[in-house]
DNA sequence: AACTATTTATAAGA
DNA sequence: TTCTTATAAATAGTT
């Protein structure tokens, strides 16, 4: 349609190619609003010139989002889901991370065990145990022996308590003996003494301050 | 262009309609592909009639998910992107958590401890030592003791050991009471006695054998 | 679906 | 680019 009929190819002319394009670009746009008002129909239509500039119709009764998610129900074809697979399966991924960590981290605070079998439950409390270490041993540079203080039922109490207990019952012994050396022997003393063992034993029937701790806290 | 000029206006008549769709429709169609193939450009072309059928046309060169992508770099305009940023910030929400737990594990395992402060850590120790707890109770269930057997260098071996020294320590005092009634004082064990505690307890220097230890393996 | 009179689009030229 | 215009192409109304 023109003054002279064209073949229907490549305009190798450059400057009458983008003469072409603008006139032909601007017919379908026409074409696309007429039959849009004519004949109720939505049509989206994207171009771009061999230079990269876009130009876009689309229907004014509907949205280039409503049209594809059209295109996509109708045409079963994927269109942006690759984008959207790469996502899922990356937050599948991540999940499954998060899973693992969770059950990891139950473990160490000894929740959900009753799974596990010895050698995990060997390689659990070792993990823990070095953890302990590495946490007292940051502790032990805030203050010289903050353990003491922080875990009043910790296992360290104990048995501070009884090496306290222990070296009090030498001291004592040795002191009976000077006494026994100063005063000599007596009956008495020995009878009382033996029974109390045989019911309670002294260090566990009182709780002295400890001297030795005070200069750790 | 026609018998007759028509008014751009919806055409009432249904099937009036109904063919002028598709004669146009296959114009622009026709039109896109000319466009294509003369000016080197790329379209996107989609078309539903009023009755919601579809059809496309897009240049060969090209796909539309192509097509679309530049189109998003280029209007800014979002289109899929409601989509894609609901799962962006799953991702996002879930690497998170992942590395919060992250944390958590290092911390557990005695990592990381640098920056923690005092009640942070006094909290790590606590969890823990019920984690140990937790674990070793677990473990008392398939052995009647088998932490002793597993931690050589447990605090319960060291309690136990105290334990019994300090028992010992006991009877031997009694012992000793009962020689010293037997047999009188002597001034060379005394002081034999007060030099060994002076250098090292007793309780430190032998390991004996701990029959109280041996019903719990 | 085919025909065709007429309108519309546009190629080439200015 | 834009305008002009001769002509090709599209298509409305008809059959």
């Amino acid at each position: 349609m023109g003054r002279g009929k064209i073949e229907i190819k490549r305009i190798e002319n450059s400057s009458n190619r983008q003469v072409t394009y603008s006139k032909r670009r601007n017919g379908i746009i026409k074409k696309a609003k007429e039959i849009t008002v004519l004949c109720d129909a939505k049509v989206s239509l994207i171009i771009y010139s061999s230079s990269g500039k876009m130009v876009e119709y689309c229907s004014p009764s509907t949205t280039l989002t409503e049209i594809l998610d059209k295109y996509h129900g109708q045409s079963g074809k994927k269109l942006w889901d690759a984008k959207h697979e790469n996502l899922s399966n990356e937050v599948d991924r991540v999940k499954k991370d998060n899973d693992s960590m969770q059950v990891e981290l139950r473990h160490l605070k000894g929740e959900d065990i009753t799974s596990l079998n010895h050698v995990e439950l060997m390689a659990l409390e070792e993990a823990l145990e070095n953890g302990l270490t590495s946490i007292r041993d940051k502790q032990a540079s805030f203050f010289h022996y903050s353990c003491f203080k922080q875990s009043g039922k910790a296992l360290e109490d104990e048995n501070k308590r009884l090496t306290y207990e222990l070296q009090k019952q030498q001291e004592m012994k040795i002191e009976e003996n000077v006494r026994n050396m100063e005063n000599g022997y007596h009956q008495r003393q020995l009878g009382n003494y033996n029974n109390n063992q045989q019911q309670i034993p002294f260090a566990f029937r009182v709780q002295p301050i400890q001297p030795n701790l005070q200069e750790r806290i």
